[in-house]
DNA sequence: CGGTCTATGTATAAGTT
DNA sequence: TAACTTATACATAGACC
């Protein structure tokens, strides 16, 4: 419909790709119009460009969420249960994760080890060992630093170095 | 656009109308397979005539849902309800208790000390030492009673007590 | 991006079967 | 009713701004 023909195949130049997009856009959301006021029908059309940019028309009788009930209501399909069952699905794999995680806490704590195999115990001691080690490094490290200013302080290191130079 | 120019407003005659509705139904979801195609585009076509019918399209490259799913995104609308904020409440609660608990053990094996003062590095040396004598304490246990028991077998206890009586 | 213009292709109202 | 026909209104491709 225009000067010339043109197949229906996707058009290769963007520009003109995007130019005939708004007016069909355009042209489909006044059709959409019409029908629900000529034909007392609703109407729903969402779209979106290549671009991800959305344009919706929804016939003013009813809503989205409305017309969308009535969808799943006609065809039987779930467009949300189908969301829960997602969302059911990830709250479970993070419980389990949040269980995992915590009776490995659990276990560092030393709190219900008798469910435990001799052989199980001995990885957490290493753990355990190991965090103990590093932590009092750690503190040595803070003990050493602390230390190392108080001498500083009490030989004038620092207030000398400030105020020469 | 035919034989007589018509007005937009709601055909009377309910024969027409009809008529009407499943031509124009046909040529929009005919528009909207062809912007689809053309313009690359994402589309979806929702339609219930006056008598309850429903007719739908949606491009072949999504699904209703997914498109709702952006449809909220990209508008903020909210299309279903409270039973999905709950839902998703719960993932985020779930979500940073994981995280806690993530940071709790990893302090406990030593990781991500850096950020924390040296008072905070207290109540980890005295969890990890605990933890470290308890399980020790099990360790020992499970010695002690493997050492009766090969007594035992050497004393043929289990073997006497099973057979006599 | 929009909007305008115009030749031409399409959709469709109304008529016919 | 639905299917087919056809005259006409409408949509739009391409060009320009």
């Amino acid at each position: 419909m225009g000067r010339g023909k043109i197949e229906i195949k996707r058009i290769e130049n963007s520009t003109n790709r995007q130019v005939t997009f708004s007016k069909r856009r355009n042209g489909i959301i006044k059709k959409a119009r019409e029908i629900s006021v000529l034909c007392d029908a609703q109407v729903s059309v969402v779209i979106f460009s290549s671009s991800g940019k959305m344009s919706e028309y929804c016939s003013p009788s009813t809503t989205l969420p409305k017309l969308l009930e009535k969808y799943q209501q006609n065809s039987g399909k779930k467009l949300w249960d189908a969301k829960h069952e997602n969302l059911s699905a990830e709250i479970d794999r993070i419980k389990k994760e949040n269980d995992n995680m915590q009776i490995e806490l659990r276990h560092m704590k030393g709190e219900d080890l008798n469910s435990l195999h001799p052989k199980e115990l001995i990885p957490i001691e290493e753990a355990l060992q190991n965090g103990l080690t590093v932590v009092r490094d750690k503190q040595m490290d803070y003990l050493r630093m602390m230390k190392k200013n108080v001498c500083s302080i009490h030989r004038g290191d620092c207030w000398r170095r400030r105020t020469s130079n």
